[in-house]
Order: C-alpha cells, then structure tokens, then sequence
DNA sequence: CTACCCTCCGTACCGTGGTACGGAGTCAAG
DNA sequence: CTTGACTCCGTACCACGGTACGGAGGGTAG
C-alpha cells in the first residue's frame, strides 16, 4: 500500500482541516502513524476511517461513541453492535419525528406570514400546536 | 393577569430549570419583571414566551435568532420573518435527509451483524454508502 | 542551495448552551 | 416568630467539538 499522504491530503480527502484530523489522534480515533521520516504518511484506510468518522457523527454519534465503534470494527462483539446501532436508532427516529414538527411550525409560520408586506404576524402562535 | 409565578413554577411549566430561565433572562430572551416586593413574578406569557424558546431550539435556530424571532413578533416586518423561516425550512430539510441517511446506514449495519453471535462485522462499510 | 510552504507538537483559546456555587435576603407554614 | 425552602445576583465552571498560535525542523521546486 502507499501511504503517500501528508496530514494535509488526509484532512482535505475527508473535508476537514489538519487540526481537526490531529484532535481526532489526540481523542484517540485515528492512529499516528510511525513516521518514516520526521514527516508522517497517512494512506487509504486513514481516509476510510476519517470518513467514517464524519459519517458517525452525522447519524448522531458523540466522538466517544465512535470511538467505541472504531474499537468494536475489530472484535466479535456483535451483541454490542446491535445494541449501539439499535440505541441509536431509536434515537434518531425520535429526533427526526421532532424535526418534522418543527417543519409544520416553520411552513405554518411562512404560511400566516405569506400575505401582504405589512402587519405582525404571529410568530409565537405559529409554535403552538409544535 | 394574576403573575403570580415564581421563577421555579415559570422553570417547571416549560420544563426548564431555575437556572435556565435565569440565563435566557441573561441572554435578553426573557424580560426580568419589575418585582413588586423582592421576588419577581411571572405569569402565563412568559410561560408561552418559554416555551416558545424551546420548540424555536428543537427547531434548529439558535438562542440569537430566537431573540430575533422575539423581536420581530412586535413589528411589521414580515419578510424578514418569512426570509427566516425559509432558510431554516432548508437547512431543516437538509438536516432531515442526512439523518434518514444515517438511518439507513444504522439499519445496514444491524442487518449485517444481526446473525450469530460471533465474528466481526463491518462496521465501517456500512456507512460507505452514507 | 536557498526560498518557501508544510509538518510536528504542546498549549491556549473559542462558541454554544447551559449548570453550579454561595451568601444574603424573603416568605409562608406551623 | 422561627425554621426551612425558595429567591436573587454575581461569578465561576462545565462538556463538546473543535480552532488558533508559534517556533523548530523537514521537503521540494526552481
């Protein structure tokens, strides 16, 4: 395998920036690399995690929890698996439910607020039912 | 209107702590009454006021923008409040889309480890998708 | 071979949204 | 009229997830 990326390259193949990838090493989420050199090489299967890494936390996921994850990628504990993915399902299908009824306030609100160019409209009101 | 709250009823009516109000009180979300005597009574539209507070953050504004939203529900300007609305309806909807995206991939990964009891399963392909 | 940008590393700081602490004052029940 | 819970207010601290800074050394293009 070539590891032929600076920290630079790895952060940009995933979107962030070089200190957020070494905040992730520090947290323990990404291995450093021994460096070949005084400068280290990072390769294709940092950029997987990296990514994962991002994707995790866009399905919910504190960085502990994908810490424990990452951990859980190299052992047999499927028992564990289920019970992380399950937990957080349940999760998000709450959160989602909620961001839904903040989009029937929100297209109420655009709705009472739609007609004319004058006169309060009731924002307040529009959270009620919310 | 009888105000005859105190801030620890306010709190509770919401579902917010003492230390809560008191910091939205901070913040200039929530006006701090004249106290007649030395404790400061609340009545029902502060409650309102607090809970609108809550289900605008389940909403995705931020504190700030809630206080604009505060603002504007005593003015005219209705399309500064309908700018606001539709942006965050975008951002929500995009929000919305990247968790059934992350829901989709937890559901991957509970098929895929949901036989057996052993071996490893693929945690991080599961969201290669995502 | 010399600019010039990049890496390394430690440490400090940031925004958001609270939560905790503590001492003095208040109020209502018993 | 005391006791115990609650209020007021300032200030300090917290978790989370980064972001910034700065100096010494590395790697590479011209």
């Amino acid at each position: 395998m070539k590891n032929d990326m600076t920290i630079a390259r790895l952060g940009a193949a995933a979107g962030v920036g070089v200190e957020t990838v070494r905040y992730y090493q520090r947290r323990g989420l990404l291995a450093v690399p021994a460096s070949a050199g005084a400068v280290r090489r990072y390769g294709a299967e940092e950029v997987r995690r990296l990514r994962f890494i991002r994707r995790a936390q866009a399905a919910g996921f504190t960085l502990e929890e994908i810490g424990e994850l990452l951990a859980l990628d190299r052992t047999d504990d499927r028992a564990r698996v289920r019970a992380l993915a399950t937990e957080r399902l349940a999760a998000l299908d709450a959160r989602i439910a909620e961001l839904e009824r903040a989009r029937a306030a929100l297209e109420r609100l655009r709705a009472t607020c739609a007609h004319g160019r004058k006169g309060p409209c009731p924002i307040l009101e529009a959270f009620d039912a919310a």
